[in-house]
RNA sequence: GGGCGAUUAGCUCAGUUGGUUAGAGCGUUUGGUUUACACCCAAAAGGUCGGCGGUUCGAGCCCGUCAUCGCCCACCA
C-alpha cells in the first residue's frame, strides 16, 4: 500500500487486490451490521444456494446484483445487512450424496441407515458450503459473515417448527391420501414442480375386456387403449361417456371453429383430426368388409351402446384379474380419444383418481415403493414395472386380447432429480391448506404492498396462486426438518389431555381415517412414553425443503423470537431472484411472512434475466455447462466478472455467454462444446497436452494445470478495470510529482488559458453531475445495464479521453497545477464511489491510493458536493473513510449541469474528430504538424480559440485563424460541418483528386438529406406537427444547405485549380 | 391448449414518453510504442431495425397479422 506511485504497475492485478481488500474488510467488520437507532435500516436475505454443488455463473450474476445494490445502500448510509446462507435442498443434497454412496461403495441407504446417512449428508454440506461461502466471498460480496445461516440449524429449524405448530393448530394441516409424483428409485414423492416430461417413443396397447353375459346386440368386447397396460391389475372400471355422440358433435364444432381460426401451419394437423373425429361418428361403410375390430369399436353407436349398458349396471370381465369390475359413465372418458371408452385405475392415474372418488370406485394399489409390483398383483407381484409390462402384453396376446399395437410418442413424466419415470402412487401425505394464505399472498401483490419487478411477472405469480392448490409439505426423506407429528394409537382423549395437562406447546386432533391421535409439538421431541402406557411414534417423513426457506426472511432474522434484529430489519428491502422459483419460492415467502408476523418478507422483487450458455441453454448441474465463477476469476478478475454480468442484466433479455476453455500452455481457444464442457481433462487440439477443468476429481487430473474459461464480454470488462487502472495510475502519477514553486515558469501558458481554461473543468463537472444522477436512478430501479454503461462511457469516453487528455498540459503549467491536481482527485474519487459497488476491489485499491497520496495536498477550491464541500482539501478526503466501501455515495450536485455548455464542448469534440479524420484519412504522419482555420461565427470563434492548444497537443494540428473571415488556404481539404467550415491546410500532402472525390460524395450524401427534408416541409408535416419540430427541422435544412454550399465551394476552387496547373 | 419474451451491423447486444442522418463492444480495414494504459490510441467501412398491412405530418418504438426462435404453465387413456 504504501508503494510509490511511479512503481504503480501498469496493469492491474487482480488477485493480489482481491486477496489484500477481502482480508481487510473482513478485519475491520465492514460488512457486520447491527440495529442501529440513528440510521434507516436495509436488509437482504440472500438466496441461500443449495448445498448440492457449487455455485455457477446463474449464482454469480445473482449475487452480484445483490451486492451492488448492498454496497450502494451501504454507501448511501442505510444500515445495511446482507445475511448469507445455504439451503439444504432436501431431495436434491440426499439424492446427490446417496447416488456417490451407490457409485463409490455400492451401498444404499437402507444399507447404512437413517443415522448414517445423515451424517453423510452433513459433512457434504460442510464441504459445499465451505466451498460456497468461498465462492461468495472471492466475488466480493459484502455479506455479513458472522450472521451465516443455514435452513437446518437450529435458529431455521425452531421457525419450522413454530411455524408448522402454528398451521397445525388452526387446522389448516391435514392428512390424506392422496395421489404423489413417487419416484421410484429414491422411493420418494415429489412435488409436481419436480417432475419434467420427455418426450419417448412408447406404444399405445388396444386391449379387449370381454363383456360379461352379451346380449345378442351388444359388442362380446371392449376396447381400451393404454400407453401403460401393467397398470390395468389396477383397473376398478371401464368408463364410456353418459352421451358420446353429444360430445363427439361438440368436439367437431370446436374443431371446425378452430380450423378456421388456425393459422395455415397449423391446418393440415387440425383437418386431420377432424377427419378422424368426424369418421367416429358416420358408419365408415368403406371399411366395413375389413375384420379389424378396432375400427368398429370406434364408431359412435358402439359408445352409445356402451353407455347404455354401463347405465344397466353391466361388468365386463377384467383379463388376466379375471375379475369383473364395473361399466360406468363419466365425462372423463373423451369420445374423441383412444377408443372412446376408457380404463379407470384410480389408484395409478391423477384424472382416474378423481373418477374413481365421484363414482366411488375401490382404489387399488399394485405398486411397492421400490416401484416393483405388490401382492394385489397377483402372479406378476415382484415384478418391476418393465418386466410386468412385457409379461403382461405376452399372456394377453396369448389370450388373444391384443387388438393391436401403435408406436405412440409420448410425453412421459419424469423426475428431475434422479432422472427417472414418475409413477403416479397412492401415498399419505401432508398438505397445507392453501386457501386463505394463499388469498392473502396475492393481495399483498395485487394491492402493491410487495412490488414485483418487471411487472410483467406479476401475472405468472397471481395466476400460480389462483389455484390455490394444497400444498404437500411431506417428503420421503431422510434429509430435512423432521415432520414433528407423532402418532398415538389407542389413547383417549382423557389420557392425551392428561399427559400434556397445562401445555401450550402441544397441540392434537383426532384421525378418524386410521383411529390414531396426531400429537404435534412446538418445541421439543416428544419421547417415546410421553402418553402414559402407549408407545407413540414420530412420522418418518421430513418436510419439503420449501416449507423451511418459505420463512427464510425472517428465521434468518431470529422469530420466532422478537429479536432486536427482527425488529429493525423486518421487512427487508428488497428479495433479488431468479424467474424460476417466484412461485415454488417468493410466493411461499410472502404467505409464510404474513402468516407468521404479519407482515410482508420484502418491500420489492426483483427478478433478474437468467445466464444462458452459447446453445441457449440454462446453466445447471445436471447439464455440466454450468461455469464456476471462480475460475473466470482466475482468469479476468472478479470485478471483470461482476462488471460484466451487471453490464449484460437488461430487463427482458436472458444473458447468452458463449465461453471456451483457453489452453493452459500455449493459450490456444479450445471451443466449450456439449461434449467437452463435462468432462474434467481436455486434450489441447495444438500442443497436445491435457489440462483440466472444473470437474476434475481423481488426483492425476487435479495436478494438470487448469484451462480457464474466457470470453468476450469478461475480456471487454477486464480491459475497462485496466482502463480504469491507468487513468488513475496517471492521477497518482501526477500528484507525486515535486509542487511546482519556481513562479515565472510557464508564464506563457497561463497568459494563453487564463479566459477559458475552465470550459473542460465545468464540462467534466457537469457531466459527472449528470453520470451520478443515472448511475443512482438507475441503480434504484434495478436497472443495471443502464447504470454500467453510462459508467463505461463517461470513464472511458470522457474522462480518459477528453479529460485526462486536456489536462496533461495544464499539469505542467505551474500557475494552473494545484486546480488540475484537484479536478482530477475529485472526479477520480467521484467515478471510483460510482464504480465501487460493482467493482469492488480495483476500486478500493485505487482510493486507498489516492488517499495516500492527497495526504497534504491542499486543493484549490471551487464548488464541489457532499463529499468535498466547498473548500476542498486532501487532508479532509484522507480523514474520511478507511475503506471506499463506507464512503459516502456521490450525490449529484445539479447546479453544475450545464447542458449548453456540454453542447459547446461537443463542438470541440467535433472539429477535432474532423481533424483527426483528414490527418488518417490523407496519411498524414503522425509527427507532422499540420495547420488547420475555421470559418465561424463570432461566439464560437470566442469559445473554441482558447482551446488552441488542445488542437495541438491531441490533434497535432496548430490553428491559423478564426472567424467569418476566415477563406481556405489554396491547397487544403475542407470539411463543412453544421455552422462552420474546417479548412485543414495539407500543402504538398494534398492529393486533389481524393479531396474531389470526397467533396462529391459528401454533396451527393448531403442532397439525400436535404431533398428529405424539404419534401417533409413542403408536405403536411408543417401543419400537423408541434412548432418546434417544425422550426428545428428548418434550421436542420438551412444548415445542411449551407455545409453543401461549403462543400460545392471547396470542390469548385479545386476545380479551377487544376485548370490553372 | 394458455401465458411471457425475443427477432436491430459479420457476432453479442443497447435503443427512455413516436421527432434531425438508428448506437456500443467484439470482429474487419487503415494508420500509430503521442510519457497513464497495446488489456492502448486515432480513424474508417458495415444496418430496407424478421415479412406484410394499418394508425400518424412522422414508426425500430403504437395496433393488426404472418414467420421464426426461446422460456414458463397445463394436458395428452
Amino acid at each position: 500500500m504504501n508503494e510509490p506511485a511511479n512503481e504503480i504497475p501498469k496493469q492491474y492485478d487482480p488477485a493480489t487486490a482481491q486477496e489484500k481488500w477481502a482480508t481487510f474488510w473482513d478485519e475491520n467488520q465492514l460488512f457486520h451490521s447491527q440495529p442501529n437507532p440513528n440510521k434507516k435500516p436495509f436488509c437482504v436475505v440472500i438466496p441461500p444456494p443449495n448445498v448440492t454443488g457449487a455455485l455457477h455463473l446463474g449464482h454469480a450474476l445473482n449475487n452480484t446484483l445483490q451486492d451492488i445494490t448492498v454496497r450502494m445502500k451501504r454507501m448511501q448510509g442505510f444500515e445495511t445487512l446482507w445475511i448469507p446462507g445455504v439451503d439444504h435442498a432436501g431431495i436434491a443434497t440426499q439424492a446427490v450424496v446417496e447416488r456417490r454412496l451407490l457409485e463409490e461403495e455400492k451401498l444404499t441407504r437402507h444399507d447404512i441407515g437413517r443415522n448414517a446417512l445423515v451424517q453423510r449428508i452433513w459433512n457434504w454440506k460442510e464441504q459445499y458450503q465451505t466451498r460456497i461461502i468461498n465462492q461468495l466471498k472471492g466475488m466480493g460480496c459484502s455479506c455479513d459473515w458472522t450472521r451465516t445461516r443455514f435452513t437446518l440449524d437450529e435458529t431455521c429449524a425452531k421457525a419450522v417448527r413454530y411455524f408448522f405448530f402454528n398451521l397445525f393448530k388452526q387446522k389448516l394441516i391435514y392428512r390424506g391420501k392422496r395421489l404423489v409424483n413417487w419416484d421410484t428409485l429414491l422411493q420418494t414423492a415429489v412435488s409436481d414442480d419436480e417432475v419434467f416430461h420427455e418426450t419417448i417413443t412408447g406404444h399405445f396397447w388396444y386391449i379387449k375386456y370381454p363383456v360379461i353375459e352379451p346380449k345378442p346386440d351388444e359388442p362380446k368386447y371392449v376396447v381400451v387403449a393404454t400407453t401403460r397396460p401393467e397398470t390395468m391389475l389396477g383397473d376398478t372400471a371401464v368408463a364410456v361417456h353418459p352421451d358420446p355422440k353429444t360430445a363427439l358433435n361438440k368436439v367437431i364444432s370446436d374443431l371446425k371453429k378452430r380450423l378456421a381460426a388456425a393459422p395455415e401451419k397449423e391446418k393440415y394437423d387440425l383437418q386431420k383430426e377432424l377427419d378422424e373425429t368426424e369418421n367416429r361418428l358416420h358408419n365408415s361403410n368403406n371399411s366395413n368388409n375389413s375384420n379389424n375390430s378396432l375400427l368398429e369399436h370406434l364408431q359412435i353407436e358402439h359408445l352409445q351402446i356402451l353407455a347404455r349398458m354401463a347405465t344397466e349396471g353391466r361388468c365386463v370381465m377384467l383379463p388376466l384379474a379375471n375379475k369383473p369390475i364395473p361399466l360406468i359413465t363419466d365425462v372423463w372418458a373423451k369420445p374423441e380419444k383412444g377408443t372412446g371408452c376408457v380404463k379407470i385405475t384410480p389408484a395409478h392415474d391423477p384424472n382416474d383418481y378423481e373418477v374413481g372418488k365421484r363414482q366411488k370406485l375401490p382404489i387399488i394399489n399394485i405398486l411397492n415403493k421400490n416401484g416393483t409390483l405388490n401382492e394385489n398383483a397377483g402372479k406378476y407381484s415382484g415384478l418391476t414395472i418393465k418386466k410386468a409390462r412385457e409379461t403382461i402384453v405376452a399372456d394377453l396376446e396369448e389370450q388373444g386380447l391384443l387388438v393391436s399395437v401403435e408406436e405412440r410418442i409420448i410425453e412421459l413424466a419424469h423426475s428431475d432429480r434422479s432422472k427417472t419415470p414418475i409413477e403416479p402412487f397412492l401415498n399419505d401425505q401432508w398438505f397445507v391448506k392453501m386457501d386463505q394464505l394463499a388469498q392473502n399472498a396475492i393481495d399483498t401483490v395485487k394491492n402493491g404492498e410487495v412490488k414485483i419487478i418487471p411487472e410483467r411477472y406479476k401475472k405468472g405469480y397471481i395466476d400460480w396462486l389462483s389455484e390455490k392448490r394444497d400444498w404437500p409439505i411431506g417428503r420421503q426423506l431422510w434429509w430435512g426438518h423432521r415432520i414433528p407429528i407423532w402418532y398415538c394409537d389407542g389413547a383417549t382423549e382423557k389420557e392425551i389431555e392428561k399427559a400434556f395437562a397445562g401445555r401450550n406447546d402441544i397441540s392434537w386432533q383426532w384421525d378418524s381415517e386410521n383411529n390414531v391421535w396426531w400429537i404435534c409439538s412446538q418445541t421439543e421431541d416428544l419421547p417415546e412414553n410421553a402418553v402414559p402406557n402407549y408407545k407413540i411414534v414420530q412420522d418418518d417423513d421430513v418436510l419439503d425443503t420449501w416449507f423451511s426457506s418459505a420463512l427464510w426472511a425472517h428465521s434468518t432474522l431470529g422469530w420466532p423470537e422478537q429479536t432486536p434484529e427482527l425488529n429493525y430489519y423486518y421487512p427487508t428491502g428488497v428479495l433479488i431472484t431468479n424467474r424460476d422459483i417466484l412461485t415454488l419460492w417468493v410466493a411461499r415467502m410472502v404467505l409464510a411472512g404474513k402468516f407468521n408476523t404479519g407482515k410482508k418478507p420484502f418491500h420489492e422483487v426483483f427478478i433478474h434475466p437468467k445466464i444462458l450458455d452459447k446453445y441457449g441453454e440454462g446453466m445447471s448441474k445436471s447439464k455440466g455447462n454450468g461455469v464456476d465463477p471462480i475460475s473466470v476469476i482466475a482468469k479476468f478478475g472478479a470485478d471483470a466478472l461482476r462488471f460484466a454480468l451487471a453490464y449484460l442484466t437488461t430487463e427482458n433479455q436472458d444473458i447468452r455467454l458463449t465461453l471456451d476453455f483457453e489452453c493452459p500452455y500455449c493459450g490456444t481457444i479450445v471451443e466449450q462444446t456439449k461434449k467437452n464442457r463435462t468432462q474434467p481433462k481436455i486434450i489441447c487440439p495444438k500442443c497436445g497436452v491435457s489440462f483440466r477443468t472444473q470437474w476434475a476429481e481423481t488426483e492425476s487430473d487435479k495436478m494438470l494445470a487448469e484451462g480457464p474459461m474466457i470470453g468476450e464480454r469478461f475480456e471487454v470488462a477486464r480491459n475497462f478495470c485496466n482502463k480504469l487502472w491507468n487513468a488513475a495510475r496517471f492521477v497518482l502519477l501526477s500528484l507525486q510529482e515535486p509542487q511546482l514553486n519556481e513562479s515565472g515558469k510557464h508564464q506563457n501558458h497561463t497568459e494563453v488559458h487564463t479566459e477559458n481554461h475552465f470550459l473542460e473543468d465545468r464540462w467534466i463537472l457537469s457531466r459527472l453531475a449528470t453520470v451520478t444522477k443515472n448511475v443512482t436512478e438507475s441503480l434504484e430501479t434495478y436497472r443495471y445495464a443502464d447504470a454500467m454503461r453510462f459508467l463505461y462511457d463517461f470513464a472511458w469516453d470522457e474522462f480518459c479521453s477528453f479529460y485526462v487528455e486536456m489536462v496533461k498540459s495544464r499539469l505542467a503549467d505551474e500557475t494552473q497545477k494545484t486546480q488540475a491536481q484537484a479536478m482530477l482527485i475529485f472526479v477520480l474519487n467521484t467515478l471510483l464511489r460510482l464504480l465501487h459497488p460493482v467493482v469492488p476491489f480495483v476500486t478500493e485499491e485505487i482510493w486507498q491510493r489516492l488517499r495516500l497520496s492527497c495526504v497534504g495536498f491542499t486543493g484549490g477550491s471551487f464548488t464541489g458536493n457532499d463529499f468535498i464541500s466547498n473548500d476542498f482539501t486532501g487532508n479532509d478526503f484522507v480523514k474520511f473513510a478507511k475503506s471506499i466501501a463506507i464512503a459516502p455515495w456521490p450525490v449529484a450536485d445539479e447546479s453544475a449541469i450545464n447542458s449548453e455548455m456540454e453542447n459547446q464542448f461537443k463542438v470541440f469534440q467535433e472539429l477535432l474528430r474532423a481533424i483527426r479524420d483528414v490527418r488518417a484519412s490523407r496519411n498524414v504522419p503522425p509527427k507532422t504538424e499540420i495547420a488547420f482555420s475555421v470559418r465561424c461565427d463570432t461566439p464560437t470563434a470566442t469559445l473554441l480559440k482558447p482551446m488552441e492548444p488542445y488542437f495541438l497537443s491531441m490533434a497535432k494540428a496548430k490553428a491559423t485563424g478564426w472567424g467569418e473571415a476566415v477563406k481556405a488556404p489554396v491547397l487544403s481539404s475542407t470539411v463543412p460541418l453544421t455552422g462552420m467550415d474546417v479548412y485543414v491546410d495539407l500543402s504538398d500532402l494534398i492529393d486533389i483528386a481524393a479531396e474531389k472525390a470526397k467533396l462529391e460524395k459528401e454533396i451527393a450524401k448531403l442532397d439525400g438529406f436535404i431533398k428529405s427534408k424539404e419534401s417533409k416541409l413542403n408536405g403536411d408535416f408543417v401543419n400537423k406537427a408541434p412548432v418546434t419540430v417544425v422550426e428545428k427541422e428548418r434550421q436542420s435544412l438551412a444548415e445542411l444547405q449551407e455545409q453543401r454550399q461549403s462543400a460545392l465551394d471547396a470542390l469548385t476552387k479545386l476545380k479551377n485549380l487544376k485548370t490553372v496547373q
